[in-house]
DNA sequence: ACCAGCATAATTGTCGACAATTATGCTTGA
DNA sequence: TCAAGCATAATTGTCGACAATTATGCTGGT
């Protein structure tokens, strides 16, 4: 965080109520940007935000209580991802999900990035990269116990990135990111966590196990 | 373009030198982040921005007579498009060209792409998607004739991208433009703009000529 | 001679304000 | 009453400046 004018280190109060129906959130030090987008796109996928609603920059930064800078950089992202759609002077919308027809070929699009993530990370034996994958599932066992829908979400696409941010093939989040993004405006699944963190846990006990074939049938059969 | 100091409306000089070899560009009216982000991945595609080279927010505004702001949106667009990496508070550099097994992954998954929206375009039956595909075409023909490398990239994802501008599948742009950046970042026919525009006329000729198999065809050939 | 700690410099991150563009409501004329 | 044109308002795009963080070079101690 920032602000030469009132903020402190890690957190600040908004002065003034908002007309969206929002509760009001806190976002502390870490890259305010950052938070500003995770926490946009899992408004949208959990359906916060619906489809088609339109947001201003000036609405966020105040809800936020930052300046229109990182907004501005957040929906931008946001935009690039497939998240919101931009008309030129005129501002951002929530877009709406992919037809079943496209959701089919995201779908094939994220198994091969992600199979192919994991096929490299096995190859190149990276005990850290295993760590990692574990400690970000062990971030979705509480949510799902709990059914916190949007930190379920959260952490669902956290462990896939750590997948897919094997060693050596850095490029592939880049592409990663709209797919699974796509995918995930139809969440379906907000029902269960139990079964969704069994499905999770079932990936990393085969990596954990190094059995490959299981490991990909069993992100397979979770990413649909 | 803007500019409450000096600016006109169209175009803008600059005023002192930088110390890169860069020549000096001018950009117009035309929303001025759009134009950097163009340039610099056209320049990155090229080779005239080299890998691992570290690019500086104000170096970037004073070459093209802009301040930071617009800069700053195009460099973090560049960074999700897989371009140039960043690291928190210390800029970006030009990212590496992908490992020819990932190439492989990428190139598959781009021909799903393109190839799913010209099917989508040939069941809509819309003309003026036709029109805007051959239009772009044309654009491509004097670079082609004359060789000039930056127009050719340029035109050539200008091209693909009318094509994946489909009617009723806006969200595949999204996800096309990471994809389609990281392949021409290993751009390797810089030679033979006849073969291009040769290349590129089969498959609009295709379409033309409402013939799907062959379309797909020239497409997939084309892609690679 | 070499390493640790510190001051300095360079660069990004954020802020508030202005300019330009687009949308909207109102007035005016037929 | 309705349509066209205009004034007004709302929103994005850009700018210059400040704050914070990180990297770098220097100094002093061992």
């Amino acid at each position: 965080m920032t602000g030469h004018s009132e903020g402190n280190k890690t957190a600040r109060l908004m002065t003034q109520n908002q007309t969206d129906g929002e509760t009001r959130q806190r976002l502390s030090a870490r890259e305010v940007r950052d938070q500003i987008i995770e926490q946009v796109r899992v408004d949208v996928i959990t359906g916060v935000l619906p489809e088609s609603m339109s947001l201003r920059e000036q609405a966020l930064a105040s809800k936020y209580g930052v300046s229109r800078a990182p907004v501005r950089d957040a929906l931008l992202e946001l935009t690039r991802e497939g998240v919101l759609v931009a008309k030129p002077n005129h501002g951002v919308k929530v877009s709406r999900p992919s037809s079943p027809e496209l959701q089919k070929v995201v779908v094939g699009m994220r198994r091969k990035i992600e199979v192919f993530a994991l096929k490299k990370a096995f190859e190149s034996r990276d005990r850290s990269w295993v760590d990692r994958v574990e400690a970000t599932l062990e971030r979705l066992r509480t949510p799902c116990e709990e059914n916190a829908t949007a930190d379920i979400v959260r952490c669902d696409l956290a462990l896939h990135r750590s997948i897919v941010e094997a060693p050596e093939i850095e490029g592939l989040v880049s592409i990663w990111v709209p797919v699974t993004t796509r995918m995930f405006m139809r969440y379906s699944r907000l029902s269960g966590g139990d079964a969704i963190f069994r499905e999770h846990a079932a990936i990393v006990d085969a990596i954990r196990d190094q059995d490959f074939e299981a490991a990909k049938n069993a992100l397979v059969a979770n990413v649909r």
